[in-house]
RNA sequence: GGUCUGGUAGUUCAGCUGGUUAGAAUACCUGCCUGUCACGCAGGGGGUCGCGGGUUCGAGUCCCGUCCAGACCGCCA
């Protein structure tokens, strides 16, 4: 037997008690006359002792040639501490060893396996079956777990069905990029992996399963960001039978239960805003409501001046920082040029200073005087002490541009606090964004996505215009979750693909399975899917899901532990038709 | 595809306007230490300054290219 208990559990109560424990040397601590090693493993840790009136002199010379991360296992009596550790549950006792067995040797491991570890993000990378030792990623992935069970146990009493949809499917090209898979058995034809399960769970509707969802790897070959991995993983869930009411109370039900039962947060009905409201008070449609900093549009207030800048303006728009005039001239100019950044590209800031007095202050003040600021002050609800700064431009880059400052200024002033959450449904997306590229209409969710019904006589006139029966989850700037009622019969389908520049035969080609299935019964429906990577990661408070997956990739998708993507031999490329010769 | 930042000891970093033998912390090794727990003390080993080219009497430092890493933009229905 390796071991009678953890290394978490003993306890004062044990003393006396003859143990026998394994685990990894996380620290040795050699006196001399007495060593100490401090026995890890995922429970905790458990100090031991070595000394030369109660050890035999073997056992205590092999227990100085212990190194870090040795695997050992020891038997022994726990003995009350002469001196005790308050900072652990352990620390009271320790285990008076009388036989040692070393189970392991290790080499020095790179990097100190601690909480505040020397290593770097690389280096932890590339040994991260140690990265995994240290406590931090440990608890992450045991956090992902509390999770991922709960959000089994929530669905499964609610009625829904796990089952599981394939990872060989076919490449379509809407949306991402496939990952694609060489078939051998089918010479110089591909496989491509699912970027979601999408049509899969609408036939399980068909199919008559009524509930489903799983937890399921999507694939999406597209450039990584630091919440954004080319494997990831969905919560996907789909329903029969239902309308976007039914969708939202049932998801909300679950989200509320995760803040609950994983963060002992109760949160009230979650807001719900337009797509629309959202795009012009936040600039954004996730917009993070923990704090305020709402728009302020200026066109009406600010165009009635020489102020060049603003009269040729498309959009004239402000927020209020709170407490901003504490600013310097010296801060401001910097936050200036940071909006200037190419990864900006905003052209120039009007400011304005409320100072505690109620005067103003600001950086036109040769074109407005008090009386035109003040109307400012009032469109963006700004309060003596603020700093109203102010955009201007073609529309949607100027709110993206102020939404990228509300942000960057939130995160700042400590006002995106990761222990708040604060939840919210966005719904009426548009159905279809246009696209200046391909001179196309894309869908903005995806091409399955019914209008909603009193838009429907849009759809020919003024596609731009319609609605979806579209919603997204958004917390704390995140969205977590997004889904749609579908479309449920093959003429609106085929209407869709018409719409979104398919042609019958293309239509017919990469889904007439399904608009076939939609001609046998195909019960109204609709669902959604959260990344449970970024629930997790929001939820366990922080910004970087690759620490809640135990094998990320890295920024140009790499797995810098196994060395992949690799070449593969010659034997394999020509048995797969991959060769120009084959 | 693009922008920005970085690459110096096992590791994390410092190294200014170019100038003798490239430093610190930590890790590692040796010795000492009668209750340690971030133990302490003394000593020691450890470097192709990412790679290639250039400028210069002289390059870790400046220039060009390239590779790698990170953040972001594009992209991500």
């Amino acid at each position: 037997m390796y071991r009678t208990h953890n290394n978490g559990e003993l306890r004062l109560k044990d003393v006396n008690e003859e143990v026998t424990l394994s685990g990894w040397v996380q620290k040795i601590r050699d006196k001399g006359f007495m060593v100490w090693v401090d026995l890890r493993d995922r429970y905790g840790i458990t100090q031991l002792i070595f000394d030369e009136e109660r050890t035999d002199k073997k056992t205590l010379e092999l227990a100085k040639t212990l190194g870090r991360e040795f695997v050992i296992q020891v038997t022994g009596k726990v003995i009350e501490r002469q001196s005790k550790n308050t900072a652990i549950p352990t620390g009271e006792i320790e285990i008076l060893v009388d036989k040692l067995t070393v189970l392991n040797e290790s080499q020095t491991p790179p990097f100190t396996i601690e909480d505040n570890t020397d290593g770097g993000e690389d280096i932890r990378m590339k040994y991260r079956y140690l990265d995994i030792r240290r406590n931090p990623v440990r608890e992450n992935l045991i956090f992902r777990h509390k999770v991922s069970m709960e959000v089994r146990n929530y669905l499964s009493k609610e009625g829904f069905i796990d089952v599981e949809t394939p990872y060989l499917i076919k490449s379509t090209p809407e949306g991402a990029r496939d990952f694609v898979v060489p078939s051998r058995m089918n010479q110089g034809q591909f496989y491509a992996l699912p970027q979601s399960p999408q049509t899969f769970k609408q036939l399980l509707m068909v199919g008559g399963m009524d509930k489903y969802f799983q937890i399921v790897k999507c694939f999406r070959d597209e450039d990584l960001r630091a919440d954004r991995q080319p494997e990831f993983t969905q919560i996907d869930c789909e329903m029969a039978f239902v309308e976007q009411e039914d969708i939202l109370n049932t998801f909300e039900g679950l989200t509320r239960h995760l803040l609950k039962e994983i963060n002992g947060v109760e949160v009230a009905k979650f807001p719900r805003m337009t797509y629309d409201y959202a795009m012009k008070t936040y600039g954004n449609d996730k917009p993070d409501i923990r704090f305020d900093m709402k728009f302020g549009e200026l066109n009406d207030v600010a165009k009635h001046k020489d102020f060049k800048v603003f009269n040729e303006a498309e959009l004239v728009v402000g927020i209020a920082v709170p407490q901003g005039n504490k600013f310097s001239r010296k801060e401001i100019d910097k936050l200036i040029k940071w909006m200037q950044r190419p990864q900006i590209g905003a052209k120039g800031m009007v400011y304005v200073r409320v100072n505690e007095d109620g005067t103003y202050k600001s950086s036109v003040d040769k074109f407005y005087d008090q009386e035109d600021l003040a109307k400012w002050a009032e469109k963006t609800n700004a309060k003596p002490g603020d700093l109203i700064c102010v955009l201007s431009g073609n529309a949607n880059e100027t709110r993206t541009q102020l939404s990228a400052l509300r942000m960057e200024l939130a995160e700042r002033l400590g006002l995106r606090n990761p222990k708040e959450f604060a939840p919210l449904w966005v719904v009426d997306f548009p159905l279809l964004e246009w696209d200046e590229e391909t001179k196309r209409y894309h869908a903005m969710h995806h091409p399955f996505t019914s209008p909603k019904p009193e838009d429907m006589n849009l759809l020919q006139s003024n596609p731009g215009k319609v609605r979806a029966n579209a919603y997204d989850m958004v917390l704390n700037g995140n969205e977590i979750g997004g889904g749609s009622i579908r479309i449920h019969d093959r003429k609106t389908q085929e209407m869709m693909f018409d719409l979104l520049g398919f042609t019958k035969e293309e239509a017919e080609a990469q889904f007439g399975f399904l608009m076939n299935a939609f001609q046998y019964g195909a019960p109204p429906h609709g669902g959604l899917a959260f990344g449970l990577d970024r629930l997790v990661s929001i939820l366990g408070g922080q910004e970087t899901i690759r620490d809640f997956i135990a094998f990320p990739k890295n920024n140009s998708g790499r797995d810098v532990m196994i060395d992949a993507p690799a070449p593969i031999d010659e034997e394999q490329l020509k048995e797969l038709c991959l060769k120009t010769d084959c």
